[in-house]
DNA sequence: TAGTGGTCTAGACCACTAT
DNA sequence: TAGTGGTCTAGACCACTAA
């Protein structure tokens, strides 16, 4: 055999596991064993199987060896884009409305779990995006100003909270999590559904450094799906 | 500064990406800069950046040179786990009720998605799950047994469909898809809960090589959260 | 065409852990 | 203690693409 590229050998691995040469639990050969059978360098052999354990196929232990996972705890990956880009990525026109922004007092659960002190004033935005004129999501956020390079923009019209936070804060850690919500009577008008219907829901809290930086509630419209592949 | 690992790079980079040091958009030094500063090997600085361009923080291009992302497209990356574990992981008991299996007719929507004839015979299996002896999720499967290496065990009740196939096949390809869903009265009774309550739903069609697997609707209990970190 | 990132190599040393 | 994976190095060549 030639001298393969590491995603040859991560193909060839795979191939391997699929057709049960390796099934699951079996140990492989090590990285110096494979090396020369495929006629690569180790590093080479350890950049595929590296790979391979980070999407949660094989399970690597110094001195243990590497096996084919008993119980793959497959990783998927879906990407959080720009509320923007992921509705002109539909291939639908863009649009947002905001309904409310004014300071308010965090309530208490919330300045609990961003860490800051009770009853400190926070940004509080509400907006509606749209997807071709229709409503496609709202929007509940809570903003912390006092921790941003620059003043939030006069101008809340030109472009979206959402927006201007990824341009101008760049890289935040966070948490997001995915779940199901029936719709209030506030949510069902502003989508235009039946109240009770079911949303999708992304939560997500977001930290510049130490300091927190805002927590949005996403509320997609009915029909919304995140999609990935494993 | 002393020689840095590729995971002090990443930290070093991402610390002045914070510090708007390079704000979205500007253009990084190159790897050959960034080495001799930094004290490491070429290789190490590609490593470290090759991390932060996955993740998408970072965006390079070949003879483009490597910018801080404007419209960083976040890669949140959530572990999709046996059901067992999951339950497991919740420090909740783990326990599951096979309602029917039986070969049926795929419906014609089914068959489609599988590239499969119309018409075609496939297991039906209902699966309850539960936590801690409540439902935890109610799960729907339509399984192409002719492509298994094994034949299903006769005894469903002794291990869960959904854990008997990860070991089986090990390593699949697919797609996951997530989204809310009103309860209907099936599953309501089933999950115990009011008809019309929002329910969190995953969807899974998977792949070994190129024959279709099985195709999976999860529906899980209210108060469900994917969780992840960014 | 020249400059940048992407990959490969051969070798080395280190970190972890089964024995 | 010995064996395995994890990382680093210095150098090389290749792939892509902006100028």
């Amino acid at each position: 055999m030639s001298a393969l590229g590491w995603e040859a050998v991560r193909a060839e691995v795979l191939r391997r596991i699929e057709r049960r040469d390796w099934p699951p639990g079996a140990m492989l050969p090590t990285e110096e064993q494979l090396a020369a059978e495929f006629g690569c360098a180790r590093a080479t052999v350890s950049r595929a199987l590296g790979e391979l354990a980070r999407a949660g196929v094989l399970e690597r232990r110094r001195r243990a060896g590497t096996r084919v996972a008993t119980h793959p705890v497959r990783k998927a990956t879906v990407d959080i884009p720009v509320i923007r880009l992921e509705v002109e990525g539909r291939g639908q026109r863009y649009g947002f409305r905001v309904l409310a922004a004014a300071a308010a007092e965090a309530p208490a659960g919330l300045a609990l779990r961003l860490g800051l002190a009770r009853g400190v004033r926070l940004m509080h935005l509400k907006t509606l995006h749209f997807a071709d004129g229709r409503p496609f999501l709202y929007e509940d956020r809570w903003l912390n100003a006092a921790v941003l390079p620059e003043p939030l923009p006069a101008d809340l019209a030109a472009v979206s909270v959402n927006e201007w936070l990824v341009k101008t804060v760049a890289y935040t850690t966070g948490d997001i999590e995915f779940s199901a919500a029936n719709a209030g009577p506030e949510e069902a008008a502003l989508l235009q559904v039946a109240e009770g219907t079911a949303l999708f829901v992304i939560e997500r809290t977001t930290w510049l450094g130490e300091a927190p930086v805002t927590s949005v509630r996403l509320a997609y419209g009915p029909g919304y799906r995140l999609r990935t592949v494993v």
